[in-house]
DNA sequence: GCGACAG
DNA sequence: ATCTTGTCGC
């Protein structure tokens, strides 16, 4: 496939995933589907790309922690090629084929799972963490760095406090919330994924945050070990 | 044509 | 996401 994003069949590919979108999206439930009281395992997932002979490669990794002690109970990773390139609206499309996969390593059951981007707060509500639920039947949060504008609305920049956080509303619906781990830093941007209501998906985040990150620690700890697994696979493409 | 743009 | 050095601060 070409990476300009000229192939004909390219944009075939993207119109069919909007249909399934658009179907995806009446699934979703804005309230919880477990007993947040019973979580025991929380999971976070994150990519690294690397090129090669003009190719994109992404390894997956998935790491798993207690809910209540954060240590970590599982790792997993998967490589593999990525050939859909990152359109702001589409990241599912480019990154879920691989974490599908990847999550079929996995050996632990997680209550929950936190993707790196959004959920609910996307332009058809349908950001990766909310798709990604459909396929691993978990209630899902969506965890993104910086701010995705929909519709044109701006969002309120919530106090300079630890866990300052204001809701972000457009066209009177909440689509997600602003969160500021920690004084002094920018603010995160939580939505629901799926099965889990905005201030339960809150109250996980704050539960995974500490002093070393501004990112929740699943989410952290995924993002150190995919570039951790990155170092190792381009040194085996090199000696190949 | 120009700006915006999760990762 | 990725390319990249030093540097300011807790």
């Amino acid at each position: 496939m070409k990476k300009d994003g000229q192939n004909p069949n390219y944009c075939e590919y993207l119109a069919n995933f909007e249909k399934e979108q658009n179907k995806l999206k009446k699934g979703i439930k804005l309230e919880n589907g477990f007993d947040k009281n019973k979580i025991k395992f929380i999971s976070g997932i994150d990519l690294a790309y690397w090129e090669n002979n003009n190719e994109t490669y992404a390894v997956c990794c998935i790491v798993t922690i207690d809910y209540e002690s954060h240590q970590i109970v599982e790792t997993k990773y998967l490589s593999g090629e990525i050939t859909v390139p990152y359109i702001a609206g589409y990241l599912s499309f480019r990154e879920l084929p691989l974490i599908l996969e990847t999550y079929k390593l996995l050996e632990i059951e997680p209550d929950i799972i936190m993707f790196d981007g959004n959920g609910f707060l996307h332009y058809r509500n349908m950001g990766i963490a909310t798709h990604a639920s459909f396929y691993l039947h978990k209630p899902t949060i969506g965890v993104a760095k910086s701010y995705l504008k929909i519709e044109n609305v701006e969002y309120h920049m919530p106090l300079d406090e630890d866990r300052a956080f204001t809701d972000i509303i457009i066209h009177s619906t909440v689509y997600g919330r602003t969160l500021r781990p920690h004084k002094g830093v920018k603010p995160i941007f939580i939505s629901c994924g799926n099965w889990i209501d905005i201030d339960t998906a809150t109250d996980i985040v704050l539960n995974c945050i500490n002093q070393e990150s501004r990112q929740p620690i699943p989410i952290r700890l995924a993002d150190i070990e995919t570039r951790k697994m990155r170092e190792v696979f381009m040194r085996e493409h090199k000696s190949l």
